[in-house]
RNA sequence: GGGUCGGUGGUCGAGUGGUUAAUGGCACCGGGCUGUAAACCCGGCUCGCGAAGGCGAUACGCAGGUUCAAAUCCUGCCCGGCCCA
């Protein structure tokens, strides 16, 4: 993969397609300048294994490091093994408590394959930064500490937030930063890309590469997808994300649910759809000429193709308007013997549709349960159907009770 | 190390000895209106048992104590903010 691609685009040109839509380059002009050289640039993503999936969010910065694996360059996925272990405070108001091992090892194994769903994994480099992060000794930390103050630190805007609200701030937090940083130097790095919330952290790099007598790498940042509630970045500990392997029905129908101001961003970022059409869309949204619902069905349709074919979405986006919209029963849902259980709360239960026995109950008393289409109201219900029957909590989830 | 203030449910935040799992906001869930959007309205939001009225368990940093009764008082411990060193 070290071949270099034989490109007759001019180097300007190429860098220029490489950041299209990029939030903050530092700096085009070294990127230029070092894609001029002819020599494939090292490019990596750091990752921290820190949830068991990836989402669509991640999926906009997998996708310009497959730029970069398109143009021609060495892609290196990193998967922050080590830092997992630290925990990145970006963008948190309270201390992460560390992972266990064994969270990590099994987030470090669906972090490979789910990226494969954007990257085309055969032409990118894993590597682990516990690989020379954990050989450090004291004395070689204490070196890289003394490369960064505290007043730098406390530049980045949420450690800012932290300190004057009395928030606590561990030591240990401020080492992030200079792991990552390690992280660059240690590879060697020309180019590293990341959220706009990791700005910080890759700036902060470039004096550890140039103290080390390399050259700064370029850093890149690409705009951070909005969560389904619209407000906050897209996690999933917020419980906001659409993720990679969710099912086509989920996906299509969390994407329903964001509210109409952010449709040209996830036109842009989660289905990439051209600039021209994303500006139709903002336009259309702001005179009204455009249906929202309309427009939210095409975007959900794209984004479930994206990931699951598009005969997939258009199924999808069939079940959706069947059973959502005309409020028909599906044709496919789980189901769930009764297996000797007959009442209605242990049913839900067991469907995994409420927590817990009084959650259930509470279900039925509000309304919200129906039985082949019939709401029942009594929590106290037992099961009579004679044969199959479908449970429905809710307006969407369904499973079909076997006797 | 000294002083001082504080630690309440997913989150923020009331409550400072006495009906009641504990006011309120946010988040979330169900229902209504709708477009599984927004706004708005209603209800819910610890768990288990029981056909039901109900019963029981657990919960206000942790552990003890005082009391008929404790989130609320006392002691010790743990954790944090601020000030001083």
């Amino acid at each position: 993969m070290t071949d270099p691609t034989p490109n007759p685009r001019g180097a300007r040109e190429r860098a220029l397609a490489l950041v299209d839509g990029c939030d903050h380059v530092e700096t085009l002009e070294e990127l230029t300048e070092r894609i001029e050289r002819g020599r494939p640039l090292r490019v990596y993503l750091g990752l921290d294994p820190t949830s068991p999936d990836l989402h669509i969010g991640h999926a906009v910065v997998l996708r310009l490091l497959q730029r970069f694996v398109d143009d021609g360059h060495d892609v290196i996925l990193l998967i922050g093994d080590f830092t997992a272990r630290i925990g990145d405070p970006s963008g948190r108001n309270v201390m992460r408590p560390p992972l266990s091992d064994e969270q990590i090892v099994a987030n470090m194994q669906t972090y490979a394959t789910q990226a494969g769903m954007v990257l085309d994994m055969s032409r990118v480099t894993l590597m682990y930064n516990s690989e020379w992060l954990s050989k450090l000794t004291f004395s070689d930390l204490y070196k890289l500490l003394s490369q960064t103050t505290v007043a730098q630190m406390l530049e980045r805007n949420d450690f800012k937030e932290r300190y004057e609200t009395g928030t606590p701030i561990a030591l240990h937090e401020f080492i992030y930063p200079v792991a990552v940083a390690y992280d660059s130097v240690a590879m060697h790095v020309d180019v590293e890309v990341g959220g706009s919330d990791q700005l910080f952290n890759l700036l902060i790099s470039r004096p550890y590469q140039v103290h080390a007598g390399q050259e700064p790498e370029i850093c890149i940042t690409v705009p951070l997808l909005v969560g389904i509630d619209g407000r906050k970045k897209m996690s999933k500990s917020t419980g906001n994300h659409i993720a990679l392997t969710d099912p086509p029905n989920d996906m299509f129908g969390k994407t329903m649910r964001i509210p109409d101001e952010v449709l040209p961003e996830y036109a842009r970022l989660a289905v990439c759809w051209p600039s021209s059409r994303v500006e139709a869309l903002a336009s259309g949204l702001k005179n009204g000429t455009v249906s929202p619902m309309d427009e939210k069905k095409r975007i959900a349709e794209d984004l479930v193709a994206l990931y699951h074919g598009r005969d997939a979405a258009r199924a999808a986006r069939d079940r959706f308007e069947r059973t959502i919209q005309r409020g028909e029963i599906p044709a496919e849902m789980p189901e769930l013997p009764l297996a000797g259980r007959n009442k209605l709360v242990d049913l839900i239960v067991a469907a995994g549709f409420a927590e817990s026995k009084r959650a259930a109950a509470r279900l039925v008393g509000e309304g919200g349960v129906r039985i082949d289409g019939t709401v029942v109201t009594d929590p106290a219900a037992r099961w009579t159907a004679a044969g199959p029957a479908v449970l429905q909590v809710g307006s969407r989830k369904f499973a079909r009770i076997i006797p």
